[in-house]
DNA sequence: CGCAAATAGTATGTTTCACATACAAACAAC
DNA sequence: GTTGTTTGTATGTGAAACATACTATTTGCG
């Protein structure tokens, strides 16, 4: 209320320009408030596990080699909707960092059987301790039921 | 029915790697469906618009120019969540490719002006009738109510 | 008024990721 | 055993996010 007193002229001028865009339905479009959603909790994924230099899709891919030890490069890339050589930089990096190793496979030559190692473990364990509160402050904003509906709705898409 | 009979064994072996990799609860997460959605809204906007090289944030930014001429650089960044050196350089695309010019502003030299090109305009009424056939796939995944209810949880993540 | 602070755009560089293409080694199918 | 497929690898392109620093301009305030 007594904030009020305090305004300046500027911030009640431009309307048109700085305060409120004509959108014309760009912002009814599903592509488009799904990328604004993305974006909005990507940066706070970012700035939660700032510190342990992990994107998403490299601590997707942790937990999933972690899940699945020995895994293949390829089937992560499958099992993460990314191809091939995407992956192949992903675990480069990883390898570089010293978090997961790659072992050739005995019984099928060509693949790489992929593993963490105990700072890949660690790394791991921390990010997702990190996780669960970012996770939590996102999904408090809904209801059990909305929150349900919602990522059923989200795997419709991705599957679609 | 008949195409049992043609099955490989390998294609009934490996379960474990090829097809079905342990998540853990990685799938559960709100962030990593949201990601898989959009990647998926993604890919499928990419081929929908193939062709006219327009990617979702160079049309985001057209629309917005179309619907808000005069618009200053910033403006756009802000209504669209991005950085002035991010725009700088769609800005920059844009304007190679003639779809958009610059003007300086009379009233506050600082401020760059940007309008549609005839052909800027020409190309976004192109890719705005192909995104409304994109939109249409995935909007009728769900009933009004079940899109209605989605497109606001989505704006609250954004607004989180 | 005049100077300090804020603002708009610009330039530059780094990192991540998606995708395309091409290639080699290993394996599978017939 | 040759042919075709799969797995990983190498290489290059392009989009985008972000950080930082710099200039020109405008605004705020004493």
């Amino acid at each position: 209320m007594a904030r009020q007193s305090h305004i300046k002229l500027e911030e009640l001028a431009e309307p048109l320009e700085e305060a409120r865009l004509a959108f014309e339905k760009l912002d009814g479009l599903l592509g488009y408030r799904l990328r604004r959603a993305q974006a909005s909790m990507h940066r706070d994924y970012m700035a939660t596990v700032a510190g342990l230099d992990l994107t998403q899709k490299q601590t997707a891919t942790l937990w999933l080699v972690h899940a699945n030890p020995g895994v293949s490069q390829g089937s992560v890339a499958a099992a993460l909707g990314m191809d091939r050589a995407t992956m192949m930089s992903i675990v480069d990096r990883l390898e570089d960092r010293s978090l997961v190793i790659r072992k050739r496979s005995v019984t099928d030559r060509r693949r790489q059987e992929l593993h963490l190692t105990p700072g890949g473990q660690d790394i791991l364990r921390k990010v997702k301790a990190r996780i669960a509160k970012h996770e939590e402050r996102f999904k408090s904003l809904f209801t059990p039921q909305e929150l349900e509906l919602l990522l059923a709705a989200l795997q419709k898409i991705q599957n679609a």
